[in-house]
Order: structure tokens, then sequence, then C-alpha cells
DNA sequence: ACTGGTCCCTTATTGGTTAG
DNA sequence: CTAACCAATAAGGGACCAGT
């Protein structure tokens, strides 16, 4: 099988040229215990009051590093409409302030320009009141991540020597710079006021607040200080203060649109929903609004590279985006974090690198593929996994079934191809219609009426465990004349929220018969969802229903459509279930009572194991960039690896302790032993991508 | 009333450090 | 060297909110 890659990876160029230089190992060392201390200065102080120190620090720490870095030019002037009046309030410390200020000043000035903005931005967002952060989705893109982001670009085929780029969300400059490089570097034959002309003409951020946006243009400031000099004018205004959504002349003239944009949930008015119609339904998340607004700015041809939760894979809310998307924009590759935390400080949000092209009308026939990659973000690396190319789904709107991990590669092949859904095999899905919290209730254990209530803990892979109940919650419940709300029938439970770390996203047990009769009925929590046959007689068993719900194989088919920890009906309704004919050997295991391993190993062949082998592995001719690494161990220098090693090969232990665990270097091993799940071994894992281990 | 998504909080666990 | 303690992290539950 060949592995044609819409954007191959340029091994030989380097994921991310610049990264290693723009990471002084002394200020990745010294900045985070700095931002911590500034944390703890403004945690407990007024929001208002925290603001203003946030606004104040930042303004002397960028006072620093410009005189480190630009010392005969003026500063840029700080927003007027934000008072400067240095520290604001003598009682909160203020020495201890303006020192910390100067010191992440001082080492910001040490670095690249880059470096600069984004210690700056990471003191500002360090300080910023919680509240504050937020409200207006205040996480800037990490140096990595933003350098991965641009090289996307350029794979999608932008010309950095003309194109026009926009960040609707540019916060503190994290994507404008790497952009205003790759320009540079194209412009370095050119006249220095063509440079500025150029510059200003093609680069251009929006953010809401001023501060950042002063932020991000003090960043271009210095980055253009050398062509200032020459022509002894200013730097253009690249970054503006604004509203990145609303409506502007230049709709459609952008080559490239880069964005981290906000998240959060929204409350919409009436006309900002029919503004957005297009790409919102239901619960309106921000970056949904914002990744329309990207499409509209960007030309026919053009480019998006956004970085967003993975949510709108899935999610029910995000049907209408998953269709705006399809049809305006795209998708040429998905690529995701694999790391909840971590990568986005204080965020627990599974997120997502997508680079689109938009529609230009010349009928784009075959498209469709989506290259999928994850990415294993480092402190000061990026580790790119293939997991090849994979086939949006026909529906508009429905989930996109897509891998997020190398293992589930065959999988999320497999399931492209199973027409099954749950309706096909005679059930419904409904979530548990009891809520729990409901304290109104008193203990009714016993009382006339009384029917056990099933909470999520009761069910486990095991099989029902009533009356099983945590501290607090009653394993009964009264029904008042709601009868409708209790179960009669025997039906699968499955547990609504499982978190993404969980080995099982799925965990599911039958409600039985015996239950039933013994109460007449039973009271379903709200944290359960319900498999219900539809009719008396379901194509499938409730008992084989609950293996492959059950099983490994299962789970990881869902891992490939969910975006979020619930584990949501409608999610349900769209995975894709075998087809019901092919079920008869698991019906014979599962009816012979067969050990879990089989039935386990038979639940896989259903999803992935009529695959050939070659299929079920990503692409061979992939790469993986090991560029911390090769900077930190002068002797893994020029490790990366263009094709696959041989067997045999002996494996250093991992050397970056963030991404590969803690803990006294390892011994050598070699190739071919069992190094899955030893963290250890973090080249190890690395070459699972190949499939080797 | 029901459903879905997300955030936050509590609890359990783990890993590391230090006193005895 | 062991036990006790503490901090950080993971897991999972609960609350809340908004849309249908």
């Amino acid at each position: 099988m060949t592995l044609h890659t819409t954007l191959s990876i340029d091994t030989s160029a380097g994921l991310v040229p610049d990264v290693t230089s723009l990471l002084d190992p002394i200020l990745v060392a010294e900045v985070p215990p700095l931002l911590r201390e500034a944390a703890w200065l403004t945690a407990d102080l007024p929001e208002a009051v925290a603001l203003d120190l946030a606004r104040s620090m930042v303004h002397l720490a960028a006072r620093t590093a410009w005189a480190a870095q630009a010392p005969d030019l003026p500063l840029r002037a700080f927003p007027a409409s934000v008072d400067d009046r240095g520290i604001p309030d003598p009682a909160y410390a203020p020495e201890k302030a303006q020192d910390l200020a100067r010191a992440v000043g001082r080492l910001a000035g040490l670095g690249t320009v880059a470096q600069a903005t984004s210690t700056l931005g990471a003191l500002y967002t360090s300080l910023l009141p919680r509240p504050q952060r937020k409200a207006h989705g205040v996480y800037y893109t990490p140096p990595t991540l933003a350098a991965l982001m641009t090289e996307r670009a350029g794979e999608a085929g932008i010309d950095w020597h003309r194109a026009r780029v926009i960040d609707p969300a540019c916060g503190a400059g994290a994507l404008l710079l790497p952009t205003l490089e790759r320009m540079l570097a194209r412009l370095a034959d050119q006249p220095a006021g063509h440079v500025l002309d150029e510059i200003g003409r093609r680069l251009r951020g929006i953010d809401l607040d001023p501060v950042a946006a002063w932020i991000a243009q003090v960043g271009v400031d210095m980055r253009l200080a050398p062509w200032c000099r020459q022509t002894g004018r200013p730097a253009p205004r690249v970054a503006h203060a604004g509203c990145g959504l609303a409506a502007s002349a230049e709709d459609g003239c952008y080559d490239l649109v880069l964005a981290n944009p906000p998240y959060g949930q929204l409350r919409l008015d009436a006309a900002t929903r029919a503004r957005f119609a297009q790409s919102i339904n239901g619960r309106a998340n921000l970056y949904a609004l914002f990744c329309q607004r990207a499409v509209e700015l960007t030309r026919p041809g053009g480019a998006l590279v956004l970085l967003t939760p993975t949510g709108f894979l899935g999610g029910e809310y995000f049907a209408a985006l998953r269709r705006y998307l399809a049809t305006e924009a795209a998708p040429l590759s998905i690529e995701t974090i694999t790391a909840r935390k971590g990568v986005f400080e204080g965020v627990q949000q599974e997120t997502v690198v997508t680079t689109c092209r938009r529609a230009d009308g010349a009928g784009e026939g075959g498209q469709g593929h989506v290259e999928m990659r994850a990415l294993h973000v480092g402190s000061d690396d990026v580790v790119v996994e293939p997991l090849g190319l994979h086939l949006l789904p026909a529906a508009a709107g429905a989930p996109w079934l897509l891998p997020r991990r190398g293992s589930q590669h065959a999988i999320a092949r497999a399931m492209g191809t199973m027409p099954a859904r749950l309706a096909d095999w005679g059930y419904e899905v409904r979530t548990g219609p009891v809520d729990g919290s409901d304290r109104s209730r008193e203990d009714c254990a016993g009382t006339a009426g009384a029917v056990p209530m099933l909470w999520p803990e009761a069910v486990s892979a095991q099989g029902l465990d009533w009356p099983r109940a945590k501290r607090g919650r009653s394993a009964w419940y009264r029904a008042t004349g709601q009868e409708m709300k209790l179960v009669t029938r025997p039906c699968l439970l499955l547990q609504r929220t499982t978190a993404l770390e969980q080995p099982r996203r799925l965990v599911a047990a039958v409600l039985e018969v015996d239950l039933l009769q013994s109460h007449g009925a039973v009271a379903i929590e709200n944290h359960l969802n319900i498999l219900a046959p539809v009719g008396p007689c379901p194509a499938v068993p409730l008992e084989v229903l609950c293996a492959v719900f059950n099983s490994v194989a299962a789970s990881e088919a869902f891992r490939c459509l969910s975006g979020s920890t619930a584990v949501s009906a409608y999610e349900l309704r769209h995975l894709p279930l075998p087809d019901p004919a092919a079920l008869v050997p698991l019906s014979a295991l599962v009816a012979a009572g067969a050990d879990p391993e089989a039935i386990e190993a038979e639940c896989l062949r259903l999803y992935a194991g009529d695959l050939p082998a070659a299929e079920a592995r990503p692409g061979q001719d992939a790469a993986i960039i090991c560029r911390g690494w090769a900077a930190r161990r002068p002797a893994h220098r020029g490790w990366v690896p263009k094709d696959v090693p041989a067997p045999g090969r002996t494996l250093a232990p991992a050397l970056d302790p963030k991404l590969f665990g803690k803990g006294p270097a390892a011994p050598a091993a070699t190739l071919g032993d069992d190094l899955v799940g030893r963290r250890e071994y973090g080249l190890g894992i690395c070459l699972s991508f190949y499939g080797y281990c």
C-alpha cells in the first residue's frame, strides 16, 4: 500500500528549523519559576487590581526586554486605553512585582524575538486573573506548536513571498512571529523600505485585548528593528486591537489564516446566531465562530491552520461546523495533540491542529481524504506520529471517524466501511432519566413504591452490582407518579462520562431480568446510558451487545469518534458496528462462556482483523522528528530516522523526562525487546509507531 | 422534561523527600 | 533504611447550564 501524503513531512529540512535555536535552555529553565511566583502575586487580588498589576508588570518587563534588544529605538506606546502608571498599589509588594517583571524582561531580552514575545505573553497570562483568562480563553500557543502550524501552512502551498496572512485571535503574537520569520526569509534580498512595506501589507493580527496586541506588536517591532534602523522608519502596525469576529472589507483576501482561537461555550443573541448560522447548531462554542470567520477571511484556494479542541470532530453540537468545513474548507490534515495537560498551562482540553484548504469552486473531485497524525508535544520538541490517510464520512454533519493514536489506525480504517449502527442491531439509546443529584428525595429504602436505583458505579465490565452506591447516594428510588422514568425491560447500561485517560471509554453491563422481576422496575441515574431493544427480539442478543461494548476494540473505535469525556447517546448512535451476520462466532463464544481473552480477540477481529497487515500499520515512509533529544544530547545529534530501523538496533533510553517519564537513565536495550509501555524507553515507544514494538 | 457538554471539586493514588 | 509526610497528579463524580 502506498501512503500518499498530500502533506509529506520534509525530513531533510527538519520539522521546525528554528525551534531549538529559539529555545534558549537558560530561558527554558529560569522563566517558569518566575512565572509561578508572578502568578502568586495576583492570585488573591481583586480582579480589577490584578488586571491592572498584570498590565503594569508586562509593560515593565517589555521595557526591560526592549532595552536589551533595541536600546536605540523608541518602544511603541502602551495602549492609551489602559492606564499606564507603573505598579499600581504599593500595598501589594510593589518592589517584588517590579523586580519580578524586570527579571522576566531581562531573560526575555536574552533570547530570540519569538522567545521574547512568548515569554512576555506567558508572563501576562500567568498574571491575568483566572476569571478574565477563562472568560476570554486566553491561552497562548507554545512556540513549538506555532512553528509546526506555520510549517503546515507552507506544506499547504503557501508562498511566503507574496502571501497575505492573518490571525484573527493573535493574542501576544505566538503565530505572527514565526510567520514574520518566514516572510523575512523570502524578502532577504529586498530593499529595507520594501520589506517594511510588504510586512505591513501582508501580515495582520487582531486581538480583543489591547495589551496582548501591544505585546505582539512589540515583538514585530523588535524583529523589524534592523530594517527600521536602515530606513529610519518605524515598523508597520501589524497587530491591532479589535474583534476578530467582526466582518471586514478584507474578507476573502487572505491566502492564509492561522489561529488558535479562544474556546468556551457561548450564549448567543439571535443576531449573532443568525450571523453564524452556517457553522453552529445547538450550544455554540466560541471556537466554532472563529472557524467560520477563518474560512470567510480566506480566499478561494487559500489555506487555514487552526488549533482547536477535538470536540468538533464528533460532537452533536458541532454537526453544522463539520458540514460547513467539509463543503467550504475541507481538511487536508488533522493532528491530534496527545497530551491533554501540559501543552496549554492549566488547560485540560484535548486539542487538534487542522489544516484546511478553502474551496475554490473548481470541483475538487475525489476529496474527503484527511492525513491524520498524532503530535507528542514536549517542552521543546514535537514528535510527529503519522496515522495515515483516512476518509471523511460522506453523510454531511456525521461524526468524523478518525484515529487519534497509532494503535487505532486499523480500527479507524475498518470503521469507515462498516455500515451497521445500533439501530440496525435493534437498539435505541437514551440517557438515564433520573437526576441523582436531586437531594429533595429522602432515602426511601424499604418504603412502599421504592425501586432499585442504578448509579454508574454499579456498572462495570464484570457485570451489574446492585445495590452498590457511593457514599451519600441512595440505592433506592421512590417512584412518585413518574413511572415513565422507570425501566421495566432488560437492557444494556453504559457509563456516560469516562475520562480520556481511562483504559476503556466504554463500560457496560446487562440489566438482567431477575432484578427487574424481583422489584418490578428499576430507576437509571442520569450518568448512565440505556441501550434498550426496540422490539421483542433484537437482531443481536443483549449478552453479545455487552461483550462487544466491553471490548477494547469497541473502546478504541469509540475513541476515534469522540472528542470529549462524555459518552453521549448521539455518538453511540453513530458508532459503526460489525454486520450482525458476522457475529455468529462471537455469539458462540459468549454462549459457551468463553474466557475474556478469546472474546476480546474475536471483537478485535470483528473490527480490524480482516485488514491485511500492511494496512494495519501507519506509513513506513513516515518520519519521526526528535529535535529536543538531538539538542540536549550531542551523541544523538542527527538521529532523525528517515526509514525503518532494523530489528536488533540498539535503543537508548528516553532523554526527555517531560515526554517519556522521569528517573535515572535506563540501560540501552535492543529493538525487539519488549519495550511497550516502558516509559524509560521513549525511543522504543517511538518505534512502536512503526509497528515494531 | 430530557439531553449533552464542560468545568470544577473531591478523593485516591503515586512519587518524592525528609526525619528518625 | 524505614516510615511518615507532603505535593502533584489522575480519576471520577457532581453541578450547572443551555438547547430541543
